[in-house]
DNA sequence: TTGAAAGCGCTACCAA
DNA sequence: TTGGTAGCGCTTTCAA
């Protein structure tokens, strides 16, 4: 009766007839191994279904051969993030090629959220991580430091960082955008700005101040935390001001919907009395009525690009900054002429 | 110069002056260890700011103190799953706890989700499978057991299973929510329901089905792969009808959501000429307009649940199922007494 | 090019 | 109640 153990680097080294040592270097690729001895491995390790154990392996290596990616978000924005699902597909379709993985945390608070960081790095779980949402002045990025982790952002944090980032450039967007809506005929465009502690925020709601003046439109600044509720309270605030803008842009997907559906409750002629766009480029957009004019976002390709750059990080101990291609336009139905005189 | 390494629990027994064996069972809180004993290693263990290595730990318990979560979406709709983030952000509230992570994976198709599965339990990455999204007859579930892994599922498989399961009853739900429309006065009600092949699509329609012949119901039914798409065009579908139907019950949200978008379009009066119900009680349900009548269903609770059946199952090597309160009605504003006669 | 042996940081067993 | 020791399954010297 043959007990069926998981193989180990042992069985495949006396099947076949070397030592476990050489086992190692041959599968791995090293070099120093007669091809002969190399072939009768490989077929030994494949005919008895090897793979090498990632925790043996990590303890020898001090590698956990794994990523980590923790996202804080209230409950209530978490579900309508357009970014976060996507964005993992493209880390995982990098990271399963390599042998890793990716280990995921979603933290209510910012304590926790710390000590996630710190429980992750002492109890070694992973090997660096991706910092998405990045603030204005992330502490989490001196907080990795100090802990002596790694990461890769998403954005370049205007702080400064020891760490490589993957940037998208997102002026030619908005540029595109404004244009777009002046050239629709709008003079009056009003700008819902997420949460101002968010780096994004601020960059995106600069560059619409700068575009706007170069244009000569009139901007109507509202600020919220990138929440639905808010973005809804905005539009409501925004609709029944004397100088109510023909065109309202929002710093994200989920707050233009919302902006959408004050419009129709308010019976408002969508898009004629009121134009909207959005700025992350989500799926959702395509299926609201009137589908939403947005910037183009790629969050696989933030996936992809920002876990090649970890993983650089980690094992040449050195990683460039990845520039991604610029956020375009994509114009839907959401934005149309104005039909009243702004 | 000291030199910073990271303090193993050799330092730790050297420090209390104790063998690592007697470290190792005080800090696991073994049994057969004197108070003064455990005092002085608990001292010196916190003194140095030790935490255990995971993976030497692991290593030598053959646990990876990591459950996996393998997702297979279409990258059209997994952006739109409200139930996704809410539940990872359960698992993690409980998993946190026990100091184990969670391992997750977005597939894009059918063959990579089985080579993820392989590969996470052959590298011993996880000691168990959370398993989402349950199919009629899921594969997963044999593949799981062949491969000798552990695993508990989200709802009941119909064609059983060695697994525990934590269930919710969703039938008085459905109850709840034809009655309202009943009581509404609709008189046809269409089910527009989702992929066929995974369970709960299944369920709910029968159960719709059911009901429907109770309350003396006329129900026209839509067949749709549960996206936004297919949503939007069994709606337009339904409209058309001569025999239009005064409601539209849809099988999760975002379908929901686009059926109200296509009744904007055709400038339809909602919902007075079309009452819309989705099932999902996502919290984008709220951010429509009309805002969206469903089914509350608590994915916070389904991770906490089935996250804490799991290590039972890992830990006492048995777990029970786990029943989650019935979901109920969430009556918003997108169901309302019909104005044509039906 | 190969083998032997030491070690990664823990747990677990057996004596004392 | 404690210490010593032998693994867990790999990688990595160091000799041969």
């Amino acid at each position: 009766m043959t007990m069926t153990r998981k193989p180990t680097i042992d069985d495949v080294a006396r099947s076949a007839g070397v030592s476990k040592g050489l086992v190692s270097l041959a599968l791995n690729g090293r070099p120093g191994v007669s091809a002969a001895a190399r072939d009768r491995i490989h077929a030994a390790a494949t005919e008895l279904g090897w793979r090498p154990s990632a925790r043996a392996r990590g303890l020898a290596t001090r590698r956990a051969y794994s990523l980590g990616l923790v996202v804080r978000r209230e409950p209530s924005t978490f579900e309508a993030d357009p970014f976060f699902a996507a964005y993992v597909g493209g880390v995982e379709s990098v990271l399963g090629a390599h042998g890793q993985v990716l280990v995921l945390s979603v933290v209510p608070d910012r304590d926790i959220e710390e000590a996630t960081y710190r429980r992750l790095v002492s109890d070694q779980r992973v090997d660096g991580f991706l910092l998405t949402d990045l603030l204005d002045n992330d502490p989490r990025i001196e907080l990795i430091k100090s802990l002596g982790g790694r990461a890769v952002t998403l954005g370049r944090p205007h702080g400064g960082t020891p760490f490589p980032a993957v940037t998208r450039d997102y002026d030619s967007g908005i540029e595109q955008l404004l244009e777009h809506l002046a050239e629709l005929g709008h003079r009056r465009v009003a700008h819902v700005a997420g949460d101002e502690s968010m780096q994004h925020a601020r960059t995106r709601l600069r560059r619409h101040l700068e575009v706007a003046d170069r244009l000569g439109l009139e901007t109507i600044i509202e600020r919220t935390d990138f929440s639905p509720e808010q973005g809804a309270a905005a539009t409501r605030r925004l609709v029944s001001r004397a100088d109510r803008p023909t065109a309202i842009v929002y710093a994200n997907d989920p707050m233009a919907v919302a902006g959408i559906a004050v419009g129709h409750e308010l019976g408002l002629d969508l898009p004629g009395e009121l134009s909207i766009a959005g700025m992350d480029g989500s799926d959702m957009g395509r299926f609201v009525y009137p589908t939403l004019t947005t910037l183009d976002n790629d969050p696989a390709g933030w996936g992809r690009a920002s876990t090649q750059a970890l993983l650089d990080l980690i094992e040449q101990g050195q990683a460039d900054d990845v520039p991604l291609p610029p956020a375009a336009l994509i114009a839907r139905a959401s934005t149309a002429p104005p039909t009243r005189a702004s």
